[in-house]
DNA sequence: TTGCGTGCAAAGGTTTTGCATGGCA
DNA sequence: TGCCATGCAAAACCTTTGCACGCAA
């Protein structure tokens, strides 16, 4: 958590709004510069790329990075939808680009598994797992 | 596997040659490209772009993408250390940046899961796992 | 000889930055 | 009023692509 707002701007505040709105959906700073542009409520992208930045240290949206030349994703945490306590990893596929999410208990168990016995506690918000997916094997 | 090179030429066979060198290293494709003007032996930017992919399909080095911004790096794979048959998984620590080689059981029993139950086949040579090492915890 | 590989330059797309202006507290 | 946030444009950055030439098989 590197920076926190000041300040509760305009734009801040219909960006969370936006994002909140299609929470589970992986939006790009690109989708969102788009939507805001269709709605006739511009955003500077600039504006965009800082807040989207702020609000990931601020633990209210997270940042996935798919690939090396496709932009980065980001998604609404929402703090309901973990009321399971399961977490949601992220599979994607290398062949179709498609994004999976899955929760997955026995992938749950491993991350435990890999603090126990390797000391390595993994990050789910961070890690995307490459693979081939149902449909392209 | 997309691609495979059919020539062998000399930029291939150098390249190879460096990355085998500083196996166990994380290189950038522009290290490579300083490496060999510093050797006067020049390689065209786009040839080692190119190359590389062509190297990542062929499993002779894994890419690994750091951070969004972050240029990609490759890591020469040490097929002898597989003898084992035991697959090598990389975890990535957030922290201090340290790669760690793993071989677990458990892990790979997960996959065969994911395989069995989520019809999701994961490539570890694709995946890297991040987190938080022992260290940094 | 065939067609893949190379290299240069330019394009591509995402993200960051400089700076003047605007707006929250 | 004092700063932080915004927005525009331009830069920075890594990577890909087009095209003519070179070279491996």
């Amino acid at each position: 958590m590197k920076s926190r707002s000041k300040y509760k701007t305009r734009q801040r505040e219909i960006l969370v709004e936006y994002l909140k709105s299609v929470a589970g959906e992986h939006i790009t700073a690109s989708d969102v510069f788009n939507y805001f542009k269709e709605q006739g409520a511009t955003i500077g992208q600039s504006t965009i790329y800082r807040q989207l930045e702020s609000l990931v240290d601020d633990g209210i949206i997270n940042k996935y990075i798919i690939d090396a030349n496709s932009p980065a994703c980001f998604e609404y945490v929402d703090h309901d939808s973990h009321k399971d306590g399961k977490v949601c990893y992220h599979c994607k596929c290398e062949k179709c680009g498609c994004l999976i999410h899955l929760k997955c208990d026995e992938l749950s168990g491993t991350l435990d598994h890999l603090y126990a016995e390797h000391r390595f506690k993994l990050d789910p918000k961070r890690t995307v797992f490459y693979g081939v997916c149902e449909k392209c094997i």
